[in-house]
DNA sequence: TCCGGTAGCTGTAATCATTACAAGTTTGCA
DNA sequence: TGCAAACTTGTAATGATTACAGCTACCGGA
């Protein structure tokens, strides 16, 4: 379900993307950490392992991703752009709480108003606000 | 289905909230702008009529009126907060070539994953992004 | 192997929406 | 009328994002 290297490395050669070392990082970083991370998280994460990382190539590279379709970006409410290297349509929900986004599945390919037939759609965004489980079981 | 001042009014008044003389030109503003404005084109179209208007008071103005539920927020895809009098529930749709924002109608009552199960939910949002009829057309 | 060009990286400065804050003004009420 | 609280205003600060200029690494041809 969620992208291989392999398959990542073939999408960004396809596109002729160079795969450079920070990029590689940086969809290294995407591909295990699937919650959803700010720049800032990406940043200073890698930036125990590459010192020398610049924020600005963090900013680049997400842009290339996102641009090329192989990230999905998104705004929850704040004002901080998360990133989600799995593009499939899903949704989101966001707990008010503790602030983690959680996945969740939805249809929303069967999902589309009268009101938008003549519309051309090129993206589908659902997210949910609220409480999740773990933050309601710890209010009691 | 949209309300009206007299509703608005009584909204405040149950909540507690003082209906102020700028208060009421934003509300105003938004009763007759359903366009999803910017707080730059509401504070800009308002200094027109109310020269001394402050850009902090638009902001706070529209902070109350979203705590206490009478106007929604939402931001889609670009930095800049929309503003919208219409809670009900509806869906967003934002046009990439003239970035008109279209309501539309969705069934998103009825409309919850089993992976949400557990989960308070408080606020839902869809939107979409793609190309309006009007610049399809236009394109041709 | 050497060289030149280009893509990519880095650090800093600029931009822009939003928030914080302090001081002045209005309002409601005794 | 007079005071306190609520509002408004203007400016300064914040913080995410972008612009930009200089440096570096890599790659293909002589
Ligand atoms: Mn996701
Ligand atoms: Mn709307
Ligand atoms: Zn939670
Ligand atoms: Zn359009």
């Amino acid at each position: 379900m969620t992208p291989s290297f392999a398959e990542l490395k073939q999408n960004l050669k396809a596109k002729n993307i160079n795969l450079s070392f920070q990029r590689l990082k940086v969809l290294e970083y995407l591909v295990n950490n699937r919650c959803h991370p700010s720049v800032e998280q990406i940043f200073s994460d890698l930036l125990k392992e590459l010192p020398t990382l610049s924020k600005t190539t963090v900013y680049n590279t997400l842009r290339i991703l996102t641009e090329t379709g192989l990230v999905r970006s998104m705004t929850i409410d704040d004002n901080e752009t998360r990133y989600d290297i799995n593009t499939k349509n899903h949704g989101h929900f966001k707990c008010n709480s503790c602030h983690t986004i959680y996945d969740f599945y939805v249809d929303i390919d069967n999902f589309c108003s009268d009101d938008l037939k003549n519309f051309k759609i090129e993206n589908k965004n659902v997210y949910f606000m609220g409480i999740c489980p773990r933050c309601l079981t710890n209010k009691e």
